[in-house]
RNA sequence: GCCUGGGUGGCGGAAUAGGUAGACGCAAGGGACUUAAAAUCCCUCGGGGUUUAUCCCCGUGCCGGUUCGAGUCCGGCCCCAGGCACCA
């Protein structure tokens, strides 16, 4: 009797047997290379989603295919599980979130461990656990002490009817969203961490990130945002403070014609005071203060400014510079203040024409002449300097090189670098979050919690109101403390931690996240760490990875773990589409992985995402596709158990000995060029559809040779050897068959710790090949000829080839070019 | 506007290093088996043409170039996706 492929069997059966043996737990090795794969670990919403499935299945693959070439693999699993879905679930089903939490967690483990993936399960670690947190704590206070945390006042989102701070994505058109009523920007006391410290590291050790993708590094580059200039100094005409001011183009200084300042900028108000001018400028501030100028409102307003009433001098040309606040000067970049040069700058053009204000062009392009009357916009590009005294005639590079020389000798300014990047506000006014572990006191100011009274314990028994701000600020158990350093009466912090926080250093947890000696144990983290291969979607490419460098620089210069950089690796996989969308609940098209589990088995699940699409691009879901996908494991199944009554005895022929008849030795080179093929697949490019597609090629030609070839031993034997080179490939990618299958062959160790396939080269060697013989770049005719011959054997056949009779007939052959191995061309 | 990808059959996608375009799979059509269906297996499957064959022409977003030969390299353009954006 044939046993039927019963995938839900199978499954259960070697995931509980992998579990109890242990298989994938790991320890370190100092005798085998190490491998530490990871994935981005999950918010425990309550379900995997397809997405999940995709990124864990590579991650996965990757696991066990390194396995199987004897690295020692570490492959943990965790939950990011501060974070604001907890509260909402609260609110709406009355359910304490932690409890809402770990319920997910214990479902969503399920789900994992049902799709068979090979996770180092003991490591397993939530972020919202007191033993993970308390060390988060100690950094967070080692970093307050290095003055890398700090408070300062910052604006925020706060709705006045429910009393509490919003985060950016809960504004909804201006208004809270859930009262709608319009939100306002509030100067409130925040926390930060120093990230624009490490600003010039973060973007030049992008430079070592040779594995990561192209947009990826470019998009960090654009976020941390670099620029190369100068601080110019403007004196004013009364001998006070100069206005300082941050250009890139201090070539055009010539031609700075007049001077902008943010609303925000403090010499604003300062300056109008006391000219007829003040209550218009006053108004204005006022106005632009209150505006939301964040992203997308600024598009559609138009720029705006009043006239201060002052001037300043520009310090080369002795010009006085009107000086207006403009509402397009953002006070947060440079210093506030901006030389306008309108016939260089599209915006200070626009706004000298509205207020008739001189433009004068210094740069000319090469070739022409412009003339500031007729001019029609700004010209940016570089040039060759004019009327710019000594620097007349350079080029714009090399003349702003040596006019920052000169301001620098003069004392008027100096070359400066300005960064995008701003320090990363991490307090959040929230519940569901790692507390931060700080004591207000009267006497003594900050206080940070000692590190014996770690960690700060989130308490647990709270009611969750959605008002009033967070429920921690009211809770008088938790706030109300005495100060470690004077011991008199202190308040505790009430804001929590940013959950980015929380994922910026788990992966250096998974190296030791039993560890009590401290943040981490260097040993074990200077094993495994960096890690090899990161696998998560492209979502984070900015904030996530660049906090998590971050933090990776900061935990090394604590002198907690000696490498510059987390993920040597990183690849980012695309979304999982239906219907050209990507699956959502709202959009109803979303496919259930546990559904798929239970009708089509985890392997057929696994293999389908893997076949669809190479795994950065984004994947279109299709019902038919799985199908074929199980339609394949079934072909596969069915051809071992036909074959193994026979070859269930035998060894697998190993390439020596018996003479093989040239049928055989064809279809052993289709074996071993599989091999390869399906080992470079996965070894240069994780392309694991077209090392899949190879396999079904060969199990599709191991059909035709079961029906075709002789029965004899030998060929049992190579069938065999077959056989058992499939399972192996296909391992990683759908391991329970496969493990199922190797050990219907008789084996009785486990598949996942059998060594990885390599092609023999004798195996590969071919005696014939297909010639190609062209005629002026098209084909003509096809030759089997011996690998051996030489070229002008491989001219000679190709010449005198009936097929190509025709197309030479009363041409003169000019030239025949030879590729060995693949094609003649003739050329007439 | 700037940056990064990408445009190949009805669809997802293949094509080492410039050397047979369309592997593998899906869908579609035809056939075998079956009382029937499912399942399975076999054949066809970019477009056009004719003398129907080891046939010819066209075809990888568009235009041009390099080359014996271009999906692949170079120049110019069009379109799509994603990111950044009054950043001085």
């Amino acid at each position: 009797m044939v046993p039927r492929y019963e995938p839900r069997r199978v499954e259960a059966k070697w995931q509980k047997l992998w579990e109890e043996q242990g298989l994938f737990d790991a320890s370190e090795d100092r005798n085998r290379p190490k491998y530490y794969v990871l994935e981005m670990f999950p918010y425990p919403s309550g379900r995997i989603h397809m997405g999940h499935v995709r990124n864990y299945t590579i991650g996965d693959v990757v696991a066990r295919y390194k396995r199987m070439q004897g690295f020692n693999v570490l492959h943990p699993m965790g939950w990011d599980a501060f974070g604001m879905p907890a509260e909402n679930a609260a609110l709406a089903h009355g359910l304490p979130p932690a409890k809402w939490t770990y319920d997910n967690i214990d479902y969503m483990r399920g789900q994992l461990q049902a799709l068979g993936y090979s996770y180092d399960w003991p490591r397993e670690l939530a972020t919202c656990d007191p033993a993970y947190y308390r060390w988060e704590q100690l950094v967070f206070i080692e970093m307050f002490k290095r003055g890398l945390a700090y408070r300062r006042k910052a604006p925020v989102n706060w709705c006045p009817k429910c009393q509490t701070v919003l985060a950016n994505e809960q504004v909804e058109d201006g208004g809270c969203w859930r009262c709608d009523s319009p939100v306002f920007l509030k100067e409130l006391d925040q926390w930060f961490f120093k990230i624009t410290a490490y600003a010039e590291e973060l973007l030049s050790d992008l430079d070592q990130l040779t594995h990561w993708p192209e947009r990826v590094l470019t998009m960090q580059r654009n976020w941390i945002g670099k620029s190369l200039g100068a601080e110019i100094l403007f004196p004013l005409a009364e001998g006070v403070e100069p206005i300082k001011v941050f250009t890139t183009r201090q070539d055009t200084l010539w031609g700075a014609t007049f001077m902008s300042l943010a609303p925000e900028h403090p010499l604003a108000l300062e300056l109008a005071q006391g000219t007829p001018q003040e209550p218009e400028v006053r108004a204005f501030v006022e106005y632009w203060s209150a505006q939301n100028r964040s992203r997308g409102v600024l598009e559609e307003i138009s720029k705006e400014g009043v006239f201060t009433g002052r001037y300043c001098v520009n310090p080369v040309t002795g010009w006085q510079m009107p000086i207006y606040v403009a509402n397009f000067v953002l006070m947060e970049y440079g210093t506030g203040a901006v030389m306008a040069v309108p016939a260089h700058d599209q915006r200070d053009f626009d706004f000298a024409q509205k207020y008739n204000l001189p433009i004068k062009v210094v740069i000319q392009p090469p070739g022409q002449e412009l003339q500031a009357e007729t001019l029609s916009g700004a010209y940016e590009d570089e040039g060759f300097l004019v009327e710019s005294g000594a620097f007349s005639g350079q080029a714009s590079a090399p003349a702003r090189e040596a006019i920052a020389l000169f301001l620098e000798e003069k004392g008027l300014g100096r070359r400066a670098v300005q960064f995008r990047l701003r320090d990363w506000l991490i307090s959040r006014q929230r519940y569901w979050g790692a507390p931060i572990p700080i004591i207000y006191c009267e006497k003594c100011g900050l206080v940070p919690v000692p590190e014996k009274d770690l960690p700060v314990v989130l308490p647990l028994e709270v009611q969750i109101t959605g008002i009033g701000g967070s429920p921690l600020a009211q809770l008088a158990s938790f706030r109300e403390t005495t100060c470690p350093a004077c011991g008199g009466p202190g308040r505790r912090e009430a804001d929590t931690m940013d959950t980015f926080v929380d994922s910026s250093w788990y992966f250096l947890r998974f190296a030791c996240p039993d560890y009590q000696g401290g943040v981490l144990d260097p040993g074990r983290v200077n094993y495994w760490l960096p890690v090899d291969q990161y696998i998560g979607g492209i979502e984070h490419a900015v904030l996530h990875l660049l906090y998590a460098r971050f933090f990776t620089k900061v935990l090394r210069d604590l002198g907690l773990a000696r490498l510059d950089e987390p993920f040597a690796r990183l690849l980012t996989q695309g979304m999982v589409l239906k219907d050209s969308a990507k699956m959502a609940k709202s959009k109803g098209n979303v496919v259930d992985p546990d559904d798929l589990i239970q009708k089509y088995g985890t392997d057929t699940t696994r293999l389908f995402l893997l076949f669809a699409a190479p795994p950065e691009k984004d994947l279109e879901w299709s019902d038919q596709g799985v199908a074929g996908c199980h339609r394949f494991l079934h072909r596969l199944w069915n051809l071992v158990q036909d074959l193994l009554p026979d070859l269930q005895r035998l060894k697998p022929y190993q390439g020596a000995g018996t003479e093989l008849s040239p049928e055989l030795t064809e279809f052993r080179r289709k074996v071993h060029r599989t091999i390869k093929k399906v080992t470079d697949d996965i070894e240069d490019s994780f392309h694991f559809n077209t090392a899949i597609a190879a396999v079904m090629e060969l199990v599709n030609a191991f059909y035709l040779a079961v029906e075709s070839l002789p029965r004899d031993e030998v060929t049992q034997r190579v069938f065999r050897e077959a056989l058992e080179a499939i399972l192996l490939l296909v391992s990683p990618m759908v391991p329970h068959i496969a493990e199922e299958l190797w050990q219907a062959l008789g084996h009785t160790a486990s598949l996942q710790l059998a060594p990885w396939p390599r092609p023999q080269a004798e195996a590969l060697e071919e005696s014939a090949i297909t010639l190609v013989v062209q005629v002026n770049g098209k084909v003509r005719s096809r030759l089997v000829v011996a690998a051996s011959a030489t070229e002008e054997e491989l001219k000679d056949w190709a010449l005198k080839d009936k097929g190509v009779e025709k197309w030479l007939q009363g041409q003169t052959v000019k030239r025949v070019v030879v590729a060995r191995g693949r094609l003649v061309n003739i050329v007439t």
